[in-house]
DNA sequence: ACCAGTGTAAACAGATCTGTTTACATCTTG
DNA sequence: CAAGATGTAAACAGATCTGTTTACACTGGT
């Protein structure tokens, strides 16, 4: 019983995620989300009390799934520098499996700047997390000044992030991971 | 009269950019953009077939706007690797000045993403400005691969852009300008 | 068999969206 | 003054938006 109630919530969930990705979260209204699902309104406003909480949820959505997929990139590397550059080459990777629409947190930060405080807070905390991803790798590889350098990468990331989408050449991250290997050789000192 | 039609092709312009920038291209209707202006919706699908054509013609007010503010930095530098570096010191000030919004080109490039392909031609033609813009200034400096710089410094740019609305902390910037310079300080040979 | 829980379907409310049309005011120029 | 261009104001069309409500079907546990 508990089991149906959180599936039916994740499956809600999974089609509004697929659908504010692609169309925007203004542009996307709750019927067309719905729409040839078989799940009434009444159940949507039953786990969620706006269309704007399901917007959180399908942002903590998105950061676990985001979360778990750039992690299975790491875990392939065996140096502490290479583990930190990871995510160039899981942007990479996903940029060549054809996705180009680029980093939904952005999108949703940008569309609620100034509207929606919780919303900016969910995206806020998802951008948060590059840099911790980053830091401990960092410190690991013996860096100077790590937490200063996990800021630098990450903001180079968000860049890569959105310049990639927009350009669709995957060969913008190369470009990119090349900067960022610059910048963490400057800093081993 | 001519000097008339453009003056009030003008207003419609300004003050669409000001309500799509602080609301959102979706969020803003034409209604509530025209609202208090005394200009009627006539007027405006007069001088603009559409919503989408208005925001075309606000995103080449932006480039305009934008190129001059970031020019006069510029020019107060007198070195080509301070002028390159100027657009950081560009944003800083911006963001001192409280204007925490944004880039409005990547505002509309996300919430036009695969949707209207002239506006993200806008956008993307906005994007390439700044690597337009840093190129002859690297070659001046003497720096080899200015080409390759020029696109990375731009991606971290705009990584900077993002993330300091995000933070609305103009640090960020100073942060940012450090790495630009190491990249910078790196490709000397 | 019964009841509570869970669900769909669909009408409804009230607002808002883009875009058109009608009617009328104002202003310039001959 | 008269003609034409330019403008506002406002109704209108038809779609869509978020969110509520009503009515009814199904299902599992006792």
């Amino acid at each position: 019983m508990l089991h149906m109630k959180t599936s039916k919530r994740d499956e809600i969930i999974q089609t509004a995620y697929a659908h504010f990705y692609k169309e925007g979260f203004h542009a996307a209204g709750v019927d067309r989300v719905l729409e040839g699902t078989g799940i009434s309104k009444r159940t949507l406003y039953k786990y969620f009390g706006s269309k704007e909480e399901l917007i959180e949820a399908t942002l903590d959505h998105y950061r676990h799934v985001s979360s778990d997929s750039i992690y299975q990139v790491i875990e392939k590397k065996t140096s502490p520098e290479d583990k930190a550059l990871a995510i160039f080459d899981w942007l990479h990777q996903v940029l060549q499996s054809g996705h180009t629409m680029g980093c939904y947190a952005m999108k949703a930060r940008l569309e609620y700047n100034d509207r929606n405080s919780a919303i900016e807070k969910k995206c806020d905390d998802y951008f948060a997390l590059t840099e911790e991803l980053l830091y401990p790798f960092l410190k690991e590889a013996g860096c100077s000044e790590a937490k200063k350098l996990s800021r630098q990468l990450a903001i180079l990331f968000r860049g890569t992030i959105l310049t990639a989408q927009a350009s669709k050449d995957p060969a913008v991250v190369l470009s990119a991971k090349a900067a960022a290997k610059v910048l963490l050789k400057n800093a081993m000192t």
